[in-house]
DNA sequence: TTAATAACTGACCAAAGGGTTATTAAATAA
DNA sequence: TTATTTAATAACCCTTTGGTCAGTTATTAA
């Protein structure tokens, strides 16, 4: 508690970044979350990796949650608007609008952090409903809203047959879903996977399979 | 600390069953590492729903993550036998045997607490590498195998068109896979849907998808 | 009936970690 | 140069909880 002599040579520390802390606590953070989950994440490590102490943490958010709650704003919802940009700006058929929007949007988040979201999402939800609450309406649904309005106009364009819309795109998200998921839970302990590979046989299959010319000569 | 009265008329209390215990213990462990996850659930509340004192597991389980390690070993792995019995007593086509089998899984696993473990194995599987390793390979991988025989086999009659094999099956399984993760995840917060109505389209469209004839006017 | 055993309990401990606050030092104003 | 403000720190507090153990009671043996 006292000390005789203080020793405080250390140029790094004390530094006033009002500006950036931010954003290098989010980043800090987001990467934790996803590599322990958010529970396990300790307050303490955040500090460290932001650079900073425990206490400037409490500075800038009013705690844990608040944290991730700016990361999924930050990082995610800007990126609703680009495939809303890109379904309006489309010419062509709505397969390969489906294909164009899948395969920017995987590309865009595969690589990234953010494709750690999901499996956190998931993992964390039942503990924190508010978070999960956030996310479902600010990002899942908007996105999911963009993905039916271009099945349903395949549909009124007898490209695709006749089909619960939102059924449609639930069935078209999920393997990219799961294996965003799985990337960060059992990909460790399975046999490998060409993840462009895999996106590209479920695009063939899915869109073979909503196409109405191959359905109008069943039953 | 000192009791100078001793009341004891509870009846129900000091049981002795120890044939019991294990199974009980398990079945609430497994209620609430689903409700809340492994980290989140206190071992407090397991003994709680037992029915016992928190010193009463300690009896019978060295520690929270052997519970866990239990629990997965005793309900899962045995189901894994039903699958590939199905397959060999197959008459008709692979596409009607995807389809029995996947309802068959379906029905089996949707309803009972089977259907939790996805979601729990996800969640736990950075934390718990080893269970992890046990689950994909005496598991995932041995049903994915099932699968895989009846994919190639439709192939090689004609039935399928050319493809790889365990990137099929893996889609094929992605949407039931993450139709059970939701359900203990976000669903809550999501609109609802009718899963048997979303197994059947997807049915549906991956059967029509992966069939030949949808396939061979292609380029 | 009494003694020995073992299932069971619950008070206790120690560690961990989220969040607080008194203090320090950099930036800025006077 | 001096005073004031505020970013930043780190010691601290306090709750939670996994795990332990001395003691209590049902069961079984003698």
């Amino acid at each position: 508690m006292v000390n005789d002599i203080k020793i405080n040579q250390n140029a790094s520390k004390w530094q006033r970044r009002k500006e950036d802390r931010p954003e290098e606590i989010i980043l800090a953070a987001l990467d934790l979350f996803v590599e322990k989950g958010f529970s396990a994440t300790r307050m303490l490590d955040v500090a460290s990796l932001a650079g900073v102490s425990k206490g400037t943490l409490y500075l800038y958010f009013e705690n844990k949650e608040a944290i991730f709650k700016a990361a999924v704003e930050q990082l995610i919802v800007p990126k609703i608007g680009q495939l809303e940009a890109l379904r309006q700006a489309h010419q062509g058929s709505s397969a390969e609008l489906v294909e164009k929007m899948m395969l920017g949007w995987w590309q865009s988040v595969w690589h990234s952090r953010l494709s750690a979201i999901p499996k956190l999402l998931i993992s964390e939800a039942g503990n924190f409903p508010e978070l999960a609450a956030y996310f479902t309406k600010n990002v899942i649904q908007p996105v999911r809203q963009v993905f039916i309005q271009v099945i349903e106009q395949g549909i009124k364009e007898r490209e695709f047959c006749q089909q619960d819309s939102l059924t449609t795109v639930r069935l078209l998200m999920a393997p990219i879903i799961q294996a965003a998921v799985w990337k960060y839970s059992l990909k460790a302990f399975d046999v490998d996977q060409n993840p462009d590979e895999y996106i590209q046989q479920h695009l063939k299959i899915f869109l073979a399979g909503i196409q109405l010319k191959n359905h109008k000569d069943k039953k």
